[in-house]
Parts: C-alpha cells; structure tokens; sequence
DNA sequence: AATAAATGTAAAAGAAGGTAAAAAGAGGTG
DNA sequence: CACCTCTTTTTACCTTCTTTTACATTTATT
C-alpha cells in the first residue's frame, strides 16, 4: 500500500537504481522507458506522482506532459538534462510541478516528491473534478481559488484577478525563480515585451498586501536579474 | 432499488463494462447502442443520469442531447472521444452537465456522475411534473427550471427568462469561469460582439435579485478580461 | 567612486466592468 | 392597429483594474 509513482525514463540503470531506492522509502515505483503508454499506466494504476524525464525517445517529455495535463491534475516532477537551460524549459511548459536537473542524488528527487505531494492537495475526485484543487497553501499563505482571496493568519485579503493568477504561480513553485517572461505567460497569457514593467507593478501590489513589511519582503523574493521567487520555509 | 442510470453508446465493450462497474457501486444501468429509443427510455424508465456519447452511428450525441433537453433537466454527461476540442464542444453544446473524454477511468465517470447528482435535486412531482425532471442546486441556489424562478434561502425570485438561461448555464458549471461569450451562445443562441454590454446588465441584475451585499457579490463572481463564475463552495 | 542596468513604486493613462436610465423589441388587449 | 406592459439591448457615466510612464533607488560592473 506504498504510495504509487510513475516514473518514465529511457535509462535502464537509473530507473531500477530509483524503483529500489524509492522502494526502501515507502513508495511503489512503476517505470516506462517511453512515452507511449503513460496515459494507460496512469488511469489504470492511478500513481500519486509522476516522474517524467524530458529527454525521451519518441516523444519527447513535454509532450507527454501537455498530453498527462489534458486529463490530469496529477503531480509531474521532470527531469532535465544538465546544460538544458531549465529555466527556460519550466517557462515553456510549466504545468510540471517541480524540475531537477541530472545527475542529481535520489535523496534529493525523494525530498522534492514530499514537497509536492504535501503541497498537492488530495484531488478530492468527488469534488472540483475537472478544476483541481480549491485551496493552495505555501509560504504560510493559503490561496482561496473560488473566492480569489488569501487567508494570511486568518485574514482573508481580497485580490485582483492578476494579482491572484501571479501568486497562484508563484505558489504552485514555491522556492522557484519564476521570470517576468514565465509570470507573464502564465498569468495572463501573453508575452512579456522589453521595458514591459507590468509584472512588477503586480508584485509591488501584491507585496503591501501580504508582506507585514513591504520594504524588506520575506515572502516574495526578488531575483535580481531573473525573476521572483515565492519563499516556502518548512 | 439503485439508481437509474441511462447509457448511450454504441461501443459493446464499454457499455457491458460500465454495466458491471456501475452495478458494482449502487447504481442500476440501461444500456442503449444509439440514440433512437432514448425519449422513450427516459419516460419509461426515469433514470436519474443519463451518459451520453456524442459519436453515435445514426444521429449524433448532440442532437439527441437537444431532444432530451426539450422535455427534460435531468442530468447528463457527455462522453466525447480523445482529440476533439472539449472546450469548444462545451461551449457549443452546454446543455450538457458535464464531459469527460474517452477512454477514461470507470472511477472517474463515477466521481462525476456523483457530483453531478449533488447538485440535482428530484422535482417535486406532485404536480403533474414530467419525470426525470431535476431541478439544480449550486452556491446555496436552487434553480427551478418549471417555474422559472430561484430559491434563495427558502425565497422564491422571480427571474426573467434569460436570467435564467444565464444563471443554469452558471450553475450547471460552477466554478468554472464562462465568457461572455459562451454566456451569449448559450443563453441567446447569438453571437457576441464587441462592445456588447447586456450580459453585463443580465449579470447586474442577477447579483441585484441574489446578492445579499450585490456590491461585493459572492456568489457570482468576475473574472476581470475573462468572464463570469458562478461560486460553490461546499 | 562612477556608470550602467535592473528594480520599486507613485501616479497618469487606458481598458474593462457596474449599473441607471433611455431606447428598442415583443407580446397582449381591446 | 393603437396602446400598454414587460423584457432586452444600448447608451452613458462612473468605478475599478491593468498597463505605462517617470523618477527614485538599488545592484552589478569597471
């Protein structure tokens, strides 16, 4: 009754290295060395978590993931190959829940699969079906997607459509540098343009909203040069 | 004594499948290959669901969802194969209460038809009320489609008639943010067009008839550049 | 330290939404 | 058909939200 991971990956050693590392920590590894049957796999075995490595032959990891994301709220962790500009890859097709460059040590993947697993609400079946979860909660906030508000110690703090999809991104990738670029896409679906400082602005709006001091912020961190980033301390 | 439910397709297979699942977890199946003898089925039977494929051999899903909808509110999924838009069929068709694209997992159709049910109450049937009529709950309304009207809080509101268009289409989809678009196609049956603003005044008016405070409305929410979401939070 | 590039943010400008009221339709009724 | 009533759409103005602008401040580089 381990929890269930699906992990997809043409290379044979590293998954049965992780199948027996997860194996002694509680999960039950499923691996595929392809795309092909992922769709299957997870209607008929359910896992909890997906592993996807970006890198495939065939198709390739990002496809699968737009295909697992057309049906699934599923948790995806990808896997990207060292010199990949992960960023940019994140940026491209951000559905993914979390990345990890390789070579990278299983303790770490282990770690990373809790954080998401704890952040992924059960996708209560019964309820939101279609809509995933309801409640998001990271960096002591917790977002209140119905009514486009966050409790913030038991204030409930009404925000602006922007403003709730930016720290909706923010919060599904805590402890991520997400860009003005990925933001932009991601909140309001167009593209970032140079000299655009609207992104900024938002977060400005954002930061004297939930920050107890907006001047030194500890809950939206800038990255200078990069992005933001929405600090999750556990 | 288990709950009626209706299914149409023509894929044996499924349908002896699903038979079985759905026996397996109270409900009572009745299977049909095509959509000839549906209206008949419904008034015979008086199922409280009804699951709907939209490719059927003769005439399609839609069409016999439209005849269904003349005479009858009870709730009803659409099957709709892999590859086809569902967004655009939703939007085109929302007669409907809910899709799920094929192939999907037996468990999957269950948690929705469940959610489904919750939200359709059986009409009173002391007045010569059809069977199979359901009336729709959602966000703490009740919407009474024989009568026109809403009960809010055991209050009856009066409603005109694409009020209520607007706000079944709303409730038959909660928490899920519709356009005005999508609002004008299947409130109206017309097009939008820029610079249109009687939904907006529909929508002003609904919040006036609904709202306690219509000013900060909750139950009806704005997604502002995108539409409209009706809230329900249970 | 000086310079250039990036970020913070107030305030102006622009775009979208709320709604009262006028105008235009759509049925009834005599 | 003229008249009245009820509904829907359009108009007009106001408010709210987003983006742009402008300038101050911070950070990195030389």
């Amino acid at each position: 009754m381990g929890n269930m991971v699906l992990i997809i990956d043409d290379d044979e050693k590293l998954c049965k290295l992780l199948r027996e590392y997860l194996d002694d920590n509680g999960f039950k590894a499923l691996t595929l060395a392809d795309g092909s049957g992922v769709m299957k796999a997870i209607q008929e075995e359910s896992p909890e978590i997906v592993i996807l490595d970006i890198m495939l032959p065939g198709k390739d990891g990002l496809e699968v993931l737009r295909e697992i994301r057309r049906d699934h709220a599923i948790p995806v962790i990808m896997l990207t190959a060292k010199g990949e500009d992960t960023d940019r890859i994140v940026g491209l097709e951000l559905g993914a829940d979390d990345y990890l460059p390789k070579p990278f040590n299983p303790r770490e993947l282990l770690a990373r699969m809790k954080a998401v697993l704890r952040r992924a609400v059960p996708e209560d079946r019964d309820e939101a079906g279609k809509k995933g979860d309801m409640l998001i909660k990271a960096g002591g906030l917790t977002l209140n997607r119905a009514r486009q508000t966050i409790l913030i110690e038991d204030k409930e703090v009404e925000l602006s459509s922007t403003e709730y999809k930016i720290l909706e991104v923010l919060m599904r990738h805590p402890n991520t540098v997400l860009s003005r670029d990925q933001l932009m896409n991601l909140a309001r679906g167009r593209d970032f343009m140079a000299f655009d400082r609207s992104i900024d602005v938002h977060i400005s709006k954002l930061r004297a909203k939930l920050e107890s001091d907006p001047g030194s912020p500890k809950k939206i961190k800038t990255v200078w040069g990069t992005g933001y980033m929405l600090v999750d301390t556990l």
